[in-house]
Parts: C-alpha cells; sequence; structure tokens
DNA sequence: CTGAAAGCGCTTACAG
DNA sequence: CTGAAAGCGCTTACAG
C-alpha cells in the first residue's frame, strides 16, 4: 500500500493542504461539503497523516506540569527522579516537564493548584492523587477547561481525569494475602498489618484486599488490626517491636505502606527474621537487600520508571491526538523473590 | 536552556549546515581541523540534533525483518501477532517490518537465512535464535556487514548481537523453585520436571537454575528426571498421567516449557488439582483458566508485546544513532498469581 | 470560508 | 573536502 501526503488528498479532493489540514485536525471554519469532500478522499486514499512531520511543523513546544507531593518516602523520591530523568530525556524532543511540590495530605491545597493551571499554561497536568471531594472538582474542572489530566500512582476513581497510570491496589493487597497464605502453609497464627495512613486511599485498598483474602481462603490466619506506621522506620520499628512482644504467636506481617527498614530491622534484633514472613510494597535499597537476606519473603511492586514513563507518553499521545498502546500502558503488580529482581 | 539547531551551530563554527550534518553523523570526508571546529561549536553550545527533523528529513523508511519459528506453541503465536500488530502500528511511522518463519531446530537452515540478508534490504534483524555455532558465525557476520541483529526470546549469548530482548531463564528457573519450595513448606516428597525439548537453551537454562536452588536450599524435595514433552499437550497429558501413576509421592509438578493444558488436564482427572503444586510458564487463555481454577499455582511469564515492542525500539534507536532507556528494555520475568494476572 | 507561501530543523544530491 | 539549495510532509500566519 503506498504512502499518501497531504498534496496528495489535496488534488483527489480539488482544495489546498490548508483545507486539508483544518478537517484533519477539526479546526473550525470549513463548509460542510469541503468537509464531505475531504473526507472521502482520505477514505479513498487510505491517508494517514505523517506525525513526525506534523510535530515538527507544530514546532512548539508540549508543556506537562507533575504535581508531587513532598518526598517522604523512598519510592516518592523514586517517583522524582523519574519524572526528573523523563524532563531531561524529553527536553530533546521539545517537552517541557516542570515540577511542583505540594503536601499529600491537603486536598484543599491541590485542589487550589489544580484551579491556577490554565490551557495556555500547560497541555497537560500529572498528579499524585488524593481521592478529596475538592480534588475530584479540581480534576473535572481542568479537563472541561482543556487541559489533560493524568492521576499517577493513586487514583481518583469518579473524576473525569483522562488516564491513570498505577496500579490496582485492591488486587495487590489480595495477592499479597495469596503469597502469605501459601508461604504459611500448614500453619496457624496471627499475622500483623501496617499502614502509613489510613487517609490514602492506596493504603486503605490494599489492607482490604488483603484482609478479604486472608478471611476467605486461609481461616488459620488471624489478621492483627493495622497499625500506622506514618511511613516512618523508626515507628515502624517500635511498633513492629511492640507486636512481636505482645504476640508470640505471630508468624507474618504484611506491610502495605513505607517504613519497611524499621520493621525489618525489629525482625533482625528479635532473631525472628526467618521464621516469619514478612510481606512489603516497593523495591529500594533497603527493601532489596533485605529480601536477598531473607528477611522479606517478597516484595509487591509497581516500577516508578514505568509509572512517569506511561504518564508522559499518555500526555503527549492526548497533544498529538494520537492512539496509545493499552497495553503497554498497563501498570503490572511485579512479585519479586530474590531470583527475578531486576 | 535555550534549544540550538544546526544552523546556530555553523554559524558559530563559521562552516555550512552540511558540514555539521557530516561530523554529527560521522559521515566520511571532513578534514580533521573542520572536526575539530565543528567539534568545538557543538560542546560550547551544548548543542542536541531535533531527532523528530532528521527523521523526516531521512524521508526514507527503516526495514526491519523478522526471523520467527513456525509457531508451534501458544506463546509463539503471540509473539507472531506481535509483531503483525507493531508492523501495522509503525507503518504510519516509516517502520517497514517483514516476517519469515522458520524452523525453530534447523541451526543451519537460520544461518543460511541470516547470510542472505544485505544492509540494502534491511537496517536490522530481530530473530527467535538458536544456540548453534553455525547461527553465531551468521549473526556476527551480519553485523560486520552494517545490520543490526536482536535477539528475540533466545539469545546467542557469545555473538555479537547489539541486543537480546528476553527474560534470563536460568533466573526464571530459580525464582520457580523458590515459590514451589515456599509453597510446599513443611512437606516433603518428589517433584516432577517438564521440558519442551532438551535442545533449546532457554528450556535447559529454566531447568538447571529450578535444581540447583532445590537441591541447595529446599532439600526435603527431590526433582525427578526431567520428562519431554516437545511442547505437545497430547504428550504433556500422557506423560503427567504415567508421573502422577509411578509416584505416590508427587507433590509438585515444574514445566519449563509448552504443553500446559494437558498436564493440566492429567492433574484434574486424577483428583490431583488441589494437593499438587504445579508451576507452569507463559500467560495464555488455557493457562490462565487453570491458574484461576487453582490447578496451577503461579505462572512465570515473559511479556510477548513487551519483548517485540523492545526489540523495535531497540532497533530503531540504532538506525536512529539515538540512545535507549535500558530500564525500558529490561525484560521482566513476571510472576502471576490469580489476582495479579493482566 | 479557502488558498499561496513560508517555515519547522534536519538530510540529500549536486557542484565546485 | 565543503557549500548552496531543494526537499521531507506537515502547520501557520496572512491574504483575500
Amino acid at each position: 500500500m503506498a504512502k499518501f501526503t497531504i498534496q496528495d488528498v489535496a488534488r483527489r479532493a480539488g482544495v489546498s493542504v490548508a483545507t486539508i489540514d483544518r478537517v484533519l485536525n477539526h479546526r473550525p471554519g470549513v463548509r460542510a461539503p469541503t468537509v464531505a469532500k475531504v473526507e472521502a478522499a482520505i477514505r479513498e486514499l487510505n491517508y494517514q497523516p505523517d506525525r513526525i512531520a506534523a510535530r515538527l511543523a507544530r514546532a512548539r513546544e508540549y508543556r506537562f506540569h507533575f504535581i508531587l507531593p513532598v518526598s517522604t518516602s523512598e519510592f516518592m523520591t523514586r517517583i522524582h527522579a523519574e519524572v526528573e530523568e523523563a524532563a531531561q530525556r524529553m527536553s530533546a524532543e521539545r517537552v517541557a516537564i516542570t515540577v511542583t511540590n505540594v503536601d499529600v495530605f491537603d486536598g484543599e491545597a491541590l485542589a487550589a493548584m489544580l484551579d491556577a493551571i490554565t490551557a495556555e499554561q500547560a497541555d497537560g497536568v500529572a498528579l499524585v492523587a488524593l481521592d478529596h471531594p475538592a480534588v475530584r472538582e479540581a480534576i473535572n474542572a481542568l479537563t472541561a477547561r482543556g487541559v489533560a489530566v493524568v492521576t499517577l500512582v493513586s487514583d481518583v476513581p469518579g473524576s473525569k481525569r483522562l488516564h491513570y497510570a498505577g496500579i490496582d491496589n485492591s488486587s495487590a493487597g489480595r495477592t499479597a494475602a495469596n503469597l502469605m497464605g501459601r508461604f504459611l502453609r500448614g500453619l496457624s497464627g496471627t499475622v500483623g498489618l501496617f499502614a502509613g495512613s489510613l487517609a490514602l486511599r492506596d493504603h486503605i485498598e490494599r489492607q482490604f484486599g488483603f484482609e478479604q483474602v486472608v478471611a476467605h481462603e486461609y481461616p488459620d490466619l488471624a489478621v492483627l488490626p493495622v497499625r500506622e506506621s506514618r511511613d516512618d522506620s523508626a515507628r515502624g520499628e517500635e511498633m513492629a517491636a511492640q507486636l512481636l512482644k505482645d504476640h508470640p504467636d505471630l508468624i507474618g506481617i504484611y506491610n502495605v505502606g513505607g517504613g519497611t527498614p524499621g520493621i525489618v530491622a525489629a525482625l533482625e534484633k528479635a532473631g525472628r527474621a526467618k521464621d516469619i514472613v514478612f510481606i512489603a510494597h516497593e523495591v529500594t535499597d533497603a527493601s532489596r537487600r533485605a529480601l536477598i537476606r531473607g528477611t522479606i519473603d517478597a516484595i509487591i511492586n509497581q516500577d516508578p520508571g514505568h509509572e512517569v514513563r506511561s504518564a508522559v507518553r499518555v500526555l503527549m499521545a492526548k497533544a498529538d491526538n494520537a492512539p496509545v498502546i493499552a497495553e503497554q500502558e498497563r501498570i503490572r503488580i511485579d512479585i519479586f523473590m530474590r531470583d527475578n529482581l531486576p
């Protein structure tokens, strides 16, 4: 099949290339009969515009805004680093990425920040969202103003965001439960549960997914009430030490949030590293070492590099009015054991 | 930092843009002092060429050849489908992908096919390789002729291929062993081992990785000698049924190759689906259903879509003389359990 | 509402 | 060995 250019279409439709461009990009000011003629020509030639040429001709920068929480955890630090790397890399392709930091827990502040963005300032926004009514409203308003919005890592399900670049946290929790149940085959006892904050939707969802599966499928395991570590290692260590003291029959720990190094330390200091199954989230320098040592038994992971690249790709595709490859943008729930660590 | 164009560099170096282009793309015929001047100007301006413009100007098609085994397994069928999809998608970006089928086991035929390819016909070749001396030679010769070679799914480690788009199969086998050992906690018994063919390097590597870890870390498990299913379901079913009959103490099965549906059938017919831990490779319609039913306990997977897209990206980057994002091209060893299936 | 022409930032023959 | 000019396939003001 030969490749046709916009010139070929223009000739066939008996109009100029400018008009072809107008109907191709849904620009206003073309009479209906002209539109029809052009569309017929496009169809007849099975014309596909050349994206490369279009991008060169537009010669304009894509401006994307990333709104990230002040990095508290090592995971968020990785997200920041990946955004910086993408910004660096994409600058050679005329993409300008700017980053703003915001307090994770302040929905009103996040909403205000979104409200201040106009279509003149940015073509797209990616944000680590907070599931809060004001944020949902702000996302919808921003979308209505013509700015593409992608949620990153943490979603706002009811909103009109274009895309969510992150994992299904409920499935992640269920996956953790199945690993826990399998690794504790034949044993009965109690399982400790840690979360960073019960105000974060992703943590809650993991917790619920985990509890649900354990309750239904592993009746020999009793899950203790969740403890809030505030994603802090020192606090995590204290709480884990206390947990070990209070529950001699403890055989498993699942941490849906941060502070994993503290829990690792508590397990190792108590000499219980090997006999307690510990499942944590996110590969970091510390967690990977603990996994290799055997203190952590499995890590559930989402790939921050993939998430950030995916957010950028989706925003670019939207700006170019081009399709995305859905399969490529699905963020995996990775399970890492010692031998398949990246 | 302002964006400079090739014009800016030309002005600065006091030469024409044609000369800048020559040194930028390492074309011959520029005197050393001129090269030096141009390089200085590039450095001083921190000039980064615009890939988009370059691709448009080249106005030439990229031609990539994919050499795939006649699809015997469902996995290979997926690889074929993904290549077709990529061909379709990339045709809008001036990339012409052609596919040739070849017999997997015939190293000489594969080598002959590679030998017939010239730099005039193709910019790059991706092949599911066979670890055979003739193939290695052919890959090296092809590379020397200026054609970029990427191995896909199955590698030829000693060769000069540009890149391998696939997983580390030895790690995959070790990962399977650890899952098996963990899932069989507290039990002792025998574990059956199936491979498609012992002539395939990936199968052997998985097998060795598995045996090694079980021997070292799970002394209560005895791995039986490997059986060759030839990736055939009917044969797999027969062999699994025989295995169940011969070994009443069988508690686990690891299948490194194809033919999984046959093994699933044997387990279910024998009523042993639930009490035998079965670990298989590759998510397919059949294996995913068996995983959900609980007959399969975990699937080790490599993502064919990712592998094919990665091969294409690496070949394109080479043709454009552009960098790749290493992290993005690493193929994961996926572990799937019921809840994190894609 | 429509078109002619310049331009996006490179690469490619063709001269010299 | 080096340069002037045309061209890649679109988009963008500017006229009319």
